[in-house]
Formats: C-alpha cells, structure tokens, sequence
DNA sequence: TTCATCAGTTACCATTTTGTAACCGGCAAA
DNA sequence: TTTGCCGGTTACAAAATGGTAACTGATGAA
C-alpha cells in the first residue's frame, strides 16, 4: 500500500495496512456477527460491487484476517468467517463502533 | 462518499465517513500529540504530497476534526490542532496503536 | 429444453484520485 | 538584486480505482 517509516504514527499505520481498503472495516465489522456467504454480503453492503466485494475478500485472505470455505457444490457455495487474527481486531471494531453512535447518529445523512 | 443505510454496520461506517480518508488516521493521529505546523505534519509524513495534505487537513477541518490556525506573518504560518470532536477519536487510536503494535511489529515491510 | 441458481472472472470503459511542476506574496538575509 | 522562507493553489497528466455487462459450469426445477 504505502510506506511508513516512523516510529510515531507507525503502529497505526501498520494497523491501516490491514483495514485500510475502501471497504475492508465494513466488511470485517459485519463478519464479526458470524460466518456469512458472499451473497449475504454482497446483499448487506449494497454500496460494493461484486467485482471489489471480490477483491477485497480476496485480499483479507491473503492478509490472513477472515477464512474462505469453499463447498464443492453445483450451485456454489462460499463461506467467510473471521480468522482468530481477524478477531484481534475487535477493540477496533468496538470503538468505532461506539464513536459512531455516539457522535454521529443521525447527524450525517448518508448518501445514495 | 458512499451509502449505508444498514443498521448493523451503520456505526462504524458513520466513524468511516470521518475518518476513512486514505491519510485522515494517520493526520489524526499525529496531531494527539500536540499541535503542529503544515510544515510539520509534511516531513512526518513524507508518502503523502503537499497537494492532498492540503486537501485532507481541509476535510478535517469543514468535518469539525481538526482546528486551522493562521498567523498572519511574513513566511506563513499555520498549526493545525485536535478539536474537542477530533480528540473524542482517541479511543479508536489508542485501539488501533495497541493492535499495530501486538500484531505487526516489524513483521510488514514497509515499502518505500 | 430452457431457465435459474451462486460465486465468481474477464474485458472494457468511465470516474476518481494522485503526482508533478510552476507559481504566489512579502519580508529578511546574502 | 537575488534568493529563501512558508503554506499553500493551479493546470495538466498519469495512475489507480470503480462500474457494467457478458460469461462460466453443473445441477435442479419448470
């Protein structure tokens, strides 16, 4: 992504490595409720395209923050869940979340 | 910037709209620890150019984050400083300094 | 026989974001 | 007199990101 060399912001930094993406937090704050198959996801943050929705699972994986489990059925069937290291993140998660209630409820409508 | 008119993960993507800026957490964070020049924040984070600091302090400031000081004087002068609202982020800071340094510590390379 | 299902993938194009370089004013130092 | 200082702004080009539509394969249902 990009490169921080200081020993201040590093920590966040390295942390937005992982969460940084466009849609990654969103997509890993709503896997924190349970394993979830790509339609369910795709049909929960209607904002994404199925194609970024793609990308962005694909790179979680990679950075080893969620588990792909894919069922050798003839309509297919994949499902994510959160990998013990995606779990890790929930302090994050819970802030955010609490920040978001507690400052921004309602004040800012959302666009379409 | 985008749409979420879910319940669920409502929150955290309204903490999104705030703070998902691709360098807004890492701006965020570096001025928790004081006030600072342009300048400053500049040569701390030299994988951003002056361009789009510019137009990130700005967003921060029209989104009542952050406070824009200026002086007027020969050679500018300008310091940017956490506003009360900016400051009620710090949960979500301190959260994401603790897991950087726990999960990533030396492990990712950063690019130059 | 045709259609729908699911989780993608691909090609192509449009939009958005980002970088680079040049420029600004007004004072002080060389 | 020219240069540097600081915090920008602007125009232009390049790069990254995003969307759309078509396609896949195997099966079960109509």
């Amino acid at each position: 992504m990009a490169h921080f060399n200081d020993d201040i912001i590093g920590p966040v930094a390295a942390t937005l490595e992982y969460i940084g993406g466009r849609w990654k937090t969103v997509i890993l704050y709503y896997l924190t409720t349970g394993k979830r198959r790509f339609g369910e996801i795709a049909a929960r943050i209607p904002a994404i395209s199925r194609k970024v929705l793609t990308q962005q699972l694909k790179e979680l994986e990679v950075d080893g923050l969620i588990f792909r489990e894919e069922f050798k059925e003839k309509p297919p069937r994949v499902e994510y869940s959160l990998t013990p290291f995606g779990e890790s993140l929930s302090g994050v998660f819970r802030e955010m979340s609490l920040w978001g209630k507690e400052h921004v409820s309602g004040k800012r409508q959302v666009a379409s």
